[in-house]
DNA sequence: GCGACAG
DNA sequence: ATCTTGTCGC
């Protein structure tokens, strides 16, 4: 019953993600921003070693203040394909999230949700798996098209699919620097979604939740690389 | 048909 | 994603 299963080939994943996309939810608003607790996850490889690392950090949604951490390690599953992205990063943030006590709340990825080719993008994909509320905060635009934000923070615009569709949103978080790219994953409006991101990204580009889990998991990467991880002998 | 393309 | 020092600035 594990959806992450390494799929023996690129259709077999995109047969996976067209079932899977059916139980998306899109109709709920999602958690409060600035309540309660959220949860940013991220992986780093070592492509040599075929080694992943993954790591779950939780933070008071109020006061960007660490709750838990986990890390998990495990061994590359999935070639690095766009829009298969979710087949080779989510095995071991499940892992990961699996491990922590705390509930995660809402969950912000490190990618994207409906702004995918076929609407599925990553964080839709660990939403439907968990049942969580989860949303994708990328550093770029993939195939999608937008019109520059205004130039202060909180400015926004909408990221278009060929279609026209709004498939989510280029968000300004610092002035001056360049934008995010928010979409919905699962069980949060794109409003929502939009609010989170700005609220967990006081003083850098990037929400708070995406830098604590990257340091993270990089960290978790040299130390099981250090103790051996990978080794053949 | 070929390239582009989240991380 | 990853390869990667020093340096400019608050």
């Amino acid at each position: 019953m594990n959806s992450l299963r390494s799929p023996a080939d690129e259709a077999e994943a995109r047969a996976i993600q067209d079932e899977l996309r059916t139980r998306v939810v899109l109709d709920e608003p999602g958690p409060p921003p600035g309540t309660g607790l959220v949860t940013g996850v991220d992986v780093a490889y070592d492509d040599e070693r075929d080694v992943v690392a993954a790591a779950a950090v939780v933070l008071d949604a109020a006061t960007l203040t660490v709750v838990e951490e986990a890390t998990a390690v495990g061994r590359v599953a999935f070639p690095y394909v766009p829009g298969l992205l979710a087949f080779r990063e989510l095995p071991t943030v499940l892992a990961a999230l699996e491990s922590l006590s705390a509930d995660p709340g809402l969950v912000v990825c490190d990618g994207y949700g409906q702004a995918h080719p076929r609407r599925f993008g990553l964080a839709s994909h660990l939403g439907v798996v968990t049942g969580l509320a989860t949303i994708g905060v990328a550093k770029n635009p993939f195939t999608f098209t937008y019109e520059q934000p205004g130039p202060r923070r909180g400015a926004e615009s909408p990221l278009l699919a060929g279609t026209g569709e709004e498939v989510g949103r280029a968000l300004r978080t610092q002035d001056g620097v360049k934008p995010v790219f928010v979409s919905v994953g699962h069980r949060v409006s794109l409003d929502n979604a939009c609010a989170h991101t700005l609220r967990l990204a006081p003083d850098f580009r990037l929400p708070e939740s995406t830098r604590a889990a990257d340091t993270l998991c990089r960290r978790a990467l040299r130390d099981a690389i250090g103790a051996g991880f990978g080794t053949t002998t």
